[in-house]
RNA sequence: GGUUCAGUAGCUCAGUUGGAUAGAGCAACAGCCUUCUAAGCUGUGGGUCGGGGGUUCGAAUCCCCCCUGAAUCACCA
């Protein structure tokens, strides 16, 4: 609730008050915002109160606007009129009350941030330490538009908690051991000659990448061949020689051989080196990363701890399992007969050595959807085994990227890969910049290529953080990503234009809005401040909802109102300095919370384009 | 089959705890650059909010029943 509802709140509940004798409870009070085909600004919904007043909604709304006014008269004046319209009052606010509320803004180099209550925003009192998981790769194949989606989502809802206060800690659980990685090896070791990414010039995660597709390849390929001998499919499987082969490896691993354990490292360097490359280009980043190899025996040792503490139990064949049918689950696997881990078990490993780093008190895991029962299961098993954070842990989970044809995957090729994707956004971006001759003359090769790479990056990020996380989304390749319309380049372009305005507007002090003297506010000068008033609003709800596609909104209609603003009122050439300081004001504040609310996205800002 | 999530314009998507005549963008069509950046602005057409009941002053939103799609229910991760 911004200041303006909080006053109007506050009025609505004396005006029930002094004319029905009741205390209205907070959710009778609403306000909305008033809709463009009426006069005014805020609306209260008077509905609540019809009862109590035994009059038709109309007349309530009218009584209710006439005391607000009477009201006012003695406490300074924030509603200047207010008109009916069955059960909707609509209350125009004064102009003095919104170029105060400007001038506040402007004051705030960190609005929209939650503050404690001295005003800060970094107090040293302890903060809430949220933990925030995600990307969470597996090292046998390059990132693609899924991870895309992943990284994207986890580094704004970080960005986003931070700014409601959270202390954030971004990290990353990489999965660098299993059966995966063992077929690259393999296939690497038995096709690879040697190949590097040295020596081919591919980046080391496309490396490996390719050689998890070859695996697939030549194993289906023996599977033919002993189904053609007459093996059922199923048994071809299983005794694929090249499958027998990767299991031995993977036993090999386990068992610490040093020749796969060389190979190991050397083929993860290579895999980090390309994904390190690619985080770098997302511009996403982690405070702490785990290695599933480092969390899997953990995982095992709290898994026996649990064992001895009747949480779980062992049956006849050796294998651990918890019972989770009184919590309406079923019963999970957690250690197999042959007393290796699962996933699970390596999760709790994973959490166990969270938690002995960090006081966490919320941890949030950005999960795809698939995974919805294993984070229920995860959940109560985190609880069981007394971690303070496990029973209201958050799987925040979002929905598939698909392809027009299904859902991706990285065996048959059918994958969008992240690299390839930001690089032909940067050159869609550098390509329409082309056309633009106008105010891009002049700059340097480097420069346009830094803009491209912002606009191009900002289109790929905003296409994707605009969309309600928890859905399923569609993306077609054959489509290119807009650069025009409900898109990041539009938002930046909106931020560019200001910027320019700023330069060229002789004076950078700009503040002296005279409010003294009543002067009209133009409606679109009005409409702007009093969205650049619900961005506060915006930035809870993002992190409340987990949300960054609320942020997206709120920065589309903030530069729509803008634009609209910018086309009909002129700024730097308008000749009366006190409306010319406002718009300034007005311009300057509009592009600081274009530039913050994005900032909480991930994406940039480019100064020009 | 059980559970969970989704279904809104030709396409991609918005739509706060139920509020006024359901909104954007793309695509189509028609206008606006000698004037602060036209990646912009303005307008036109386009809807049985999957279907049917119910709750009430009021339902895209809440409840029930169906239809469709997705995910999941592994000694995979």
């Amino acid at each position: 609730m911004n200041s303006l509802e909080q006053h109007i709140s506050s009025l609505a509940k004396s005006a029930v008050k002094a004319l029905y004798n009741v205390d209205a409870e907070d959710s009778q009070i609403q306000l909305q915002k008033t809709r463009p085909e009426f006069e005014g600004n805020i609306t209260l919904v008077v509905f609540p109160f019809v009862k109590l007043a035994r009059k038709a909604p109309q007349a309530v709304a009218q009584e209710i606007g006439e005391w607000m006014l009477n009201e006012q008269m003695v406490n300074g004046q924030i509603v200047n009129k207010f008109n009916a319209v069955q059960g909707f009052l609509n209350l125009s606010i004064s102009d003095a009350f919104w170029v105060e509320q400007l001038k506040a803004i402007d004051a705030d180099a960190n609005y929209g941030r939650f503050k404690y209550p001295n005003g800060k925003i970094n107090d040293q009192m302890v903060h809430p330490l949220m933990m925030v998981e995600y990307s969470s790769p597996n090292t046998n194949k390059p990132l693609h538009l899924g991870h895309v989606r992943n990284n994207l989502l986890g580094y704004s809802i970080a960005q986003i908690q931070e700014a409601n206060g959270w202390k954030v800690v971004k990290t990353n659980i990489v999965n660098d051991r299993g059966i995966h990685i063992c077929k690259s090896m393999l296939a690497w070791l038995k096709f690879g000659n040697g190949e590097t990414p040295e020596s081919s010039g591919k980046k080391g995660d496309h490396l490996i990448g390719d050689y998890y597709v070859r695996f697939d390849k030549e194993y289906k390929k023996q599977i033919a061949e002993l189904m053609s001998k007459g093996m059922d499919e199923e048994t071809a499987k299983k005794e694929a020689p090249l499958m027998l082969e990767a299991q031995e490896m993977l036993r090999k691993w386990e068992a610490n051989d040093p020749e796969v354990r060389a190979l190991w490292a050397k083929m993860n360097e290579w895999v980090y080196a390309g994904f390190d490359e690619t985080y770098r280009r997302l511009g996403v980043s982690f405070d702490k990363i785990y290695y599933e190899s480092n969390t899997y025996l953990e995982g095992k040792s709290e898994v026996e701890k649990g064992l001895a503490s009747g949480a779980f139990y062992r049956r006849e064949d050796g294998s651990v399992w918890a019972d989770l049918t009184k919590d309406g689950l079923d019963e999970k696997l957690l250690l197999r007969s042959d007393g290796t881990s699962v996933y699970m078990t390596q999760d709790i490993g994973t959490a166990k050595l969270r938690f002995q780093d960090y006081p966490i008190d919320k941890m949030v895991y950005v999960v795809g959807n698939e995974q919805e029962y294993h984070f229920k299961v995860l959940s109560i098993l985190l609880d069981r085994l007394g971690f303070p954070f496990g029973k209201e842990l958050v799987h925040f989970s979002y929905g598939m990227v698909e392809l027009p044809n299904g859902k991706m995957k990285s065996r048959e090729g059918t994958v969008v890969d992240a690299d390839e994707l930001m690089d032909k956004m940067i050159a869609d971006a550098r390509e329409i910049s082309k056309d633009k001759v106008n105010t891009l003359q002049g700059i340097t090769e480097d420069e346009a290529n830094e803009i491209a790479r912002k606009v191009g990056l900002g289109a790929l990020k905003y296409f994707i953080l605009k969309v309600d996380p928890r859905k399923n989304m569609l993306f077609n390749p054959a489509e290119s990503i807009d650069f025009n319309g409900n898109t990041g380049p539009f938002i930046q372009y909106t931020y560019a234009r200001i910027q320019s305005v700023l330069r060229k507007a002789e004076t950078s002090d700009f503040r002296n809005v005279d409010m003294s003297k009543s002067r009209n506010i133009e409606e679109k000068e009005l409409a702007l401040i009093q969205r650049l008033c619900e961005y506060p609003t915006a930035v809870r709800t993002a992190g409340e909802e987990f949300s960054p596609a609320i942020l997206c909104n709120y920065a589309y209609a903030l530069a729509c109102d803008f634009n609209s603003f910018y086309h009909d009122l002129s700024i730097i050439n308008e000749p009366d300095e006190q409306k010319k300081a406002l718009r300034l004001l007005l311009s300057r504040n509009v592009a600081k919370v274009l530039r913050t609310s994005f900032a909480l996205l991930g994406i940039e800002m480019p100064e020009r384009m």
